[in-house]
DNA sequence: TATTGTTATACTCTATAACTATA
DNA sequence: TATAGTTATAGAGTATAACAATA
């Protein structure tokens, strides 16, 4: 196979070309999924708590990456919405558990759905070694970061 | 080597969550680099440019996968700074050709420097060959996505 | 004192559409 | 008629800091 640029500058160009490339192919089918007008960022929300079950803020803040503050907000419209529903922790009064609702559910999958579609797309030239290698490298870049 | 997950949706997720460890290691810094205030898009279209020589502006459009109003208000901007100039094209009355200053080209080499000091880092636990195969992959899908 | 989550604020990024000018 | 780029506008995403409540 052709070895690739490691130029590191090159490689963040591309990442963000990739996650562009994405985001560029939800946005005009958004109207046929995104029932409840939750956004990109409200998706990756959407789908993080899905992931988990029943999730404390915190987590949920660190699996996205994105500021405390802009998170709660999103939490609160979505519970507004009747997306997710949230419950003080038995164990500890500061923390807030946070599950889908039942329509909460449906929009994930939907989401799911388009997101599967365009995912397969991008990759289709990639065999399926090709693919869980570029995912296995993916994965532990994130863990290793993580400690 | 362990194989990673290849479900879509969790693929989109960690695309986003790398690109987003990036943007969080660069933001703290920002003072140190970002003398004149480009922000992180900003900083990429520099790099955009600076990579080409001169560009017209479509070009950078596509490579950023940005919308075109957003790109060209941003120009206007970094002409304002003398971060980069422009020309009418000779050939084509309607074509921009964009090209950095010395002092864009300064600001262009801040980044990149940073850039590659945080990029080593998150890649950092990946053998050479590990980093050359990802580079790879991520050239390739961008690559057949063009067409 | 430290941590979980909220509020306020200022700013940057994004999408859309309507527009000018050149071709 | 089509393409390159601009302007206007509304909305979404982001970082920071100061805050209340609980630990």
């Amino acid at each position: 196979m052709k070895k690739g640029s490691t130029e590191p500058t090159l490689l963040a160009l591309n990442i963000d070309r990739l996650m562009r490339r994405i985001h560029a192919e939800l946005q005009p089918r958004a109207a046929d999924f995104d029932h409840h007008q939750v956004g990109p960022l409200g998706g990756m929300l959407l789908l993080t708590i899905g992931e988990r079950g029943s999730v404390d803020i915190q987590s949920v803040v660190a699996a996205l990456g994105r500021d405390k503050s802009q998170i709660s907000r999103l939490i609160q419209r979505f519970e507004r919405k009747g997306l997710l529903t949230r419950e003080t922790s038995p164990t500890d009064g500061r923390v807030s558990l946070l599950s889908l609702t039942k329509s909460g559910r449906d929009q994930v999958e939907s989401i799911k759905d388009v997101l599967t579609v365009i995912v397969d797309g991008l990759f289709n030239g990639l065999s399926r070694d090709e693919k869980a290698m570029f995912a296995a490298i993916l994965e532990r870049v994130l863990m290793e970061d993580e400690r």
